[in-house]
DNA sequence: TCAAAAGTGTTCAGCGTACACCCATGC
DNA sequence: GCATGGGTGTACGCTGAACACTTTTGA
């Protein structure tokens, strides 16, 4: 009988020559009051001197992809409750000058007074607003436009966005960043019905101080009671 | 200045050691008068003799992932419009006993009557009731599971079904496909206006014959129509 | 004439969308 | 008092969900 080996059903040993490099790239979107950015790092690699890359790293051999995700993150953010998403592989053998270099991208979504840079190599890092990035490195330019497209995906059915905001935050902020991230513009009256029925925000019973207009209300998202609903399987979050 | 070599900044070679088995694996759904499918090989290689596995294979140097796929799909079909979506990379490093294989999963979805048994490993080849599939070999069953959730939810809103049924098809038909593979109940009245209201069904004015009791008629789905719709982006197709 | 599936309409509730005016505060 | 953003309600159209009876055919 002939029989085709195969990793799934028959095989003794894997060769070396049918082993390739393994990396993660990781979009990491940052939110503040200016907007919505990308953490980018200088790529001095020949042929994209000059140009900008996201943060990845080779996969080493004892770690998943989300270790090699969370060690990406975690060397320049002291985060713990690091959020992140795969997005897809690209594997093109002909993507990356040292040779094949298989990558799964991934998108994280921070604050970004929370990111802490503490090291030599962050004076080549840098927070690029997403509508200013021209070109990257490799095939990231694709990657980036990928999970853009994912994430603002995700954000309207998942609260994201109120890990973002201050803790005490105004429906206005709250609007501004869905506008913002999603590059569109929102009714404002129709915004506040939607949040209201969700019944997910606490009223603070507090309101804005020193602004020049009038105050207004300030409110925290209800964290428990969204996971509470959610296990239960019975909230439909859409914004 | 310390600099941390990284994949995307500054690195001169690829190390050896650092390099991993990279394999595809794809849940093949098949769909006939019958049901719902998977197909599945006999998984010889131990811990997992005696269990079934997804069909998949390692990828090759100079390959791309969607590359593998084909190739693990065409091995077995004559098919050439294959149809398949990724839905995740499974990177534990002791998923397989062999050693370190990372997999990125793919689910694939097809006529089981366009599909061509040919060669000897067929023996060890069955497609299995979507429900009466236990435990798999590998991490098997979980990437089982996780292509389900995500096929259903795709298959709302493309229309994959159409290519998987007759040529001419009646809507009695295509409501049975839909419940077979979502698992769910549908009103026939509100399925049937919901079709017609997207208007992308071709009436053929033919009818059934020998069916002991009302015939019903016959429709084909236009491809062009919806091809042209979605290229415009002014189509919400949701079944 | 019976069994079996085909075919057909209406009502209701919820949700997204569009839209304009007065209010509270700091300067 | 004026500039600035905060806060509010209504009307309409679309869509999903629930629900029962008559029609056509072969046996």
């Amino acid at each position: 009988m002939t029989r085709v080996k195969n990793i799934n059903t028959w095989l003794t040993h894997l060769t070396q020559e049918s082993k390739t490099s393994l990396s993660v790239d990781c979009v990491i979107f940052g939110y503040d009051e200016e907007g919505l950015k990308v953490l980018l790092i200088d790529c001095n690699m020949p042929p994209y001197e000059g140009k900008k890359s996201l943060l990845g790293d080779l996969v080493q051999m004892n770690e998943t992809l989300e270790d090699a995700v969370i060690r990406v993150l975690q060397r320049r953010t002291t985060l713990t409750d690091l959020y992140f998403e795969e997005v897809k592989a690209y594997s093109d053998p002909n993507r990356h000058p040292l040779g094949r270099v298989v990558t799964i991208a991934y998108y994280s979504f921070i604050k970004i007074s929370d990111y802490k840079i503490h090291d030599s190599e962050d004076k080549h890092l840098e927070w690029i607003p997403i509508n200013d990035i021209d070109e990257l490195a490799f095939d990231h330019r694709l990657i980036l436009d990928e999970s853009y497209k994912s994430l603002k995906k995700k954000i309207r059915n998942h609260p994201i966005g109120f890990t973002l905001l201050p803790e005490k935050f105004t429906l206005m902020q709250l609007q501004n960043f869905y506008e913002t991230v999603l590059q569109i513009k929102m009714d404002r009256r129709n915004f506040r019905r939607k949040l209201n029925s969700l019944d997910l925000l606490i009223d603070l019973n507090e309101i804005q101080n020193n602004v020049s207009h009038r105050p207004a209300k300030l409110y925290s998202f209800d964290f428990k009671k969204y996971n509470k609903l959610m296990e239960k399987g019975l909230l439909n979050f859409t914004i």
